[in-house]
DNA sequence: GATTTGATTGAAACCGGTTGCAGTCAGGCT
DNA sequence: AGCCTGACTGCAACCGGTTTCAATCAAATC
């Protein structure tokens, strides 16, 4: 079993061809399920590969049969430790249907366009796109490549057709400004993600409006150009400074434990002083260090749905596209006061 | 340019030959750096290549150049949000001289077997073990197949060579004894990761011997089977049931903010009932709601280090065995009570 | 017993590239 | 003018597989 290891060059079908007395194309079949070969010569073949330890060329094969079984999987969330939790799933999810992670590392957008180029050329079988940030039209430009593509986290394009898996934004951020309105605050305050992200954007104005219904308006806008924890006090450390406001929504957890730190250092009591409201529901918010009052993302089921929509989507390519969209729920724990009673 | 779009089939070298003229190997030179090629020629390949969205195929090519830029990364520490700080500098790190990460979670040691043969499958350049909890034997065995691999975070293996990037770990638990005796702590406990990590018993090691020197012994010990903050509160929680300790030594910065977040439930004052020091100096370590006085590992150096280490032995296979240790060092926030004065 | 049938097999072409080799050709040399 | 050089070029073989197609062969059918 182990002769092989000592030649450099690895073992090929023709070897094992030869040292099974049978074609080329014999050996092939023995590796392929369902194809017409006897039982006695795929035994053959399999001795002869097991003692001379051979191992197909999956890439070679992928020139005839074109497929890769490679799937890009791109973010730009490498900031955000709660991301760990995302890959988690992904990367368990793609695997345990055959697929292989090929992931890219977008921290900025001019290299988009040619991560876009080299995951061509990698011919992968699709993308995952895993962030709310990235702009739609990215999605577009790999589905317009014939790529099959499905991006999560982020919302259904308004005008180009591509698929889709994640959350109400609108709605999480109405049942934020609910709770708060329902809490009795008044001036609140949204310390979001990035500025250009539909996610940020639909956050807001589902807050605002639910707000508007309640005859309450915005005190302060502020936004983090990143997820990250430091964008997140510092942001905090800002809004306080430019206006007084008893509850802040965030547009993130992350956002929102960097938010809560800065209170912490600040000396302000929370709920007491200032109440905070998070998005996601991370492993982490639950932490006993934060137990922040958040808006819960389902995130298990927008991965487990994107894993879904990407296999069905290289199994049809001329598949419509889908949106799959989940509701969003309000986890309470400890950064928003009670209900009065 | 978009034209390409239309069809079903990728464009070929041979379309692009056709099209401006010549043969498939001037094309194929004319994308081929220091090749012998005329200007002229290569201008009119560029030019048909530009209108018909001509992409080399990198897959095919690998198949003659034996090379693909694939690099394996292998991890089981997914569960670990510091984990994130980890896969962004690997990524950026391979992604910038021009490798292409292919993810492996390895929750399961019983699928490294076969993730190993899957990655052989696709003919990765070479593989990065990220994980200190990794048996060596598995780099070992990775080394057998004539992989260039290098173990980060992992400890010179004592037989079999294998290229090792990380920190003298029983130096690392030595430095937290020398603090905890320093400022007259006498019931310390370790918490350490999974026991059979080489890294877990290495700090404990460490810790003990310099416990030793100064007449001192463990009270208590106790082991978390993966890293991760439920695992380090529990831990904490039994550990406090069993012994009266006065500092607890954690194997690990998530283990440690576990622990700081039992004790805060417990209403335990830290450091004044009780004195922690973690391992790794994530950037969460620095939170204000935990400020960890923790043994820092240069986590970026580190990763430079495999990086540039996986390149080398990609260049040359034959490459002698290498270990890169580099030295740990205390950061003293604040979870171990100052020097007396 | 002759013929049909279906399973099995190998030859050869192909997937999309690279590369050794020999031939072409223009410029530089004596 | 004749010869040598060196830069380009295309042919054809090859990388490690898959797949079409026709051939073979034994069992089944009539």
């Amino acid at each position: 079993m182990e002769r092989s290891g000592r030649g450099d060059a690895r073992v090929t079908l023709r070897e094992v061809a030869a040292a099974a007395g049978v074609s080329r194309s014999a050996v092939s079949r023995a590796f392929t399920e369902g194809a017409s070969v006897s039982a006695a010569t795929r035994r053959k073949v399999e001795t002869a590969a097991r003692a001379l330890g051979y191992r197909p060329n999956v890439l070679a094969r992928s020139l005839t049969t074109k497929r890769t079984a490679l799937i890009g999987l791109i973010s730009n969330n490498f900031q955000n430790p709660a991301f760990m939790e995302v890959f988690d799933l992904f990367t368990a999810g793609l695997q345990d249907r055959g697929l292989r992670p090929l992931l890219v590392n977008l921290s900025d957008a001019r290299e988009a366009e040619a991560s876009l180029e080299m995951l061509m050329q990698y011919s992968v079988d699709g993308v995952i796109v895993a962030s709310s940030t990235l702009p739609a039209r990215f999605s577009a430009t790999l589905a317009e490549a014939r790529l099959p593509v499905v991006h999560a986290f982020g919302k259904p394009g308004s005008s180009i057709d591509v698929n889709v898996v994640g959350v109400d934004n609108l709605h999480g951020g109405a049942l934020a400004a609910e709770l708060l309105v329902e809490r009795g605050y008044r001036d609140v305050a949204f310390l979001g993600g990035p500025p250009r992200a539909t996610s940020t954007k639909d956050r807001l104005r589902g807050f605002t409006r639910r707000l508007k219904r309640a005859g309450l308006r915005i005190a302060r806008t502020r936004y983090a150009e990143t997820y990250g924890y430091d964008a997140g006090r510092a942001e905090m450390a800002a809004l306080l400074g430019e206006a007084r406001v008893e509850a802040v929504f965030c547009g993130d957890d992350i956002l929102c434990m960097g938010a809560r730190d800065h209170c912490r250092e600040r000396g302000l009591a929370v709920p007491e002083d200032i109440a905070l409201i998070g998005f996601n529901d991370i492993a982490m918010a639950g932490w006993a260090g934060y137990r922040l009052t958040t808006v819960r993302q389902p995130i298990h089921d927008i991965i487990v749905g994107a894993v879904e929509l990407i296999v069905a989507l290289v199994e049809d390519p001329a598949r419509a596209p889908e949106a799959r969209i989940f509701p969003c729920q309000i986890v309470e724990r400890a950064t928003v006061r009670p209900a009065s009673r």
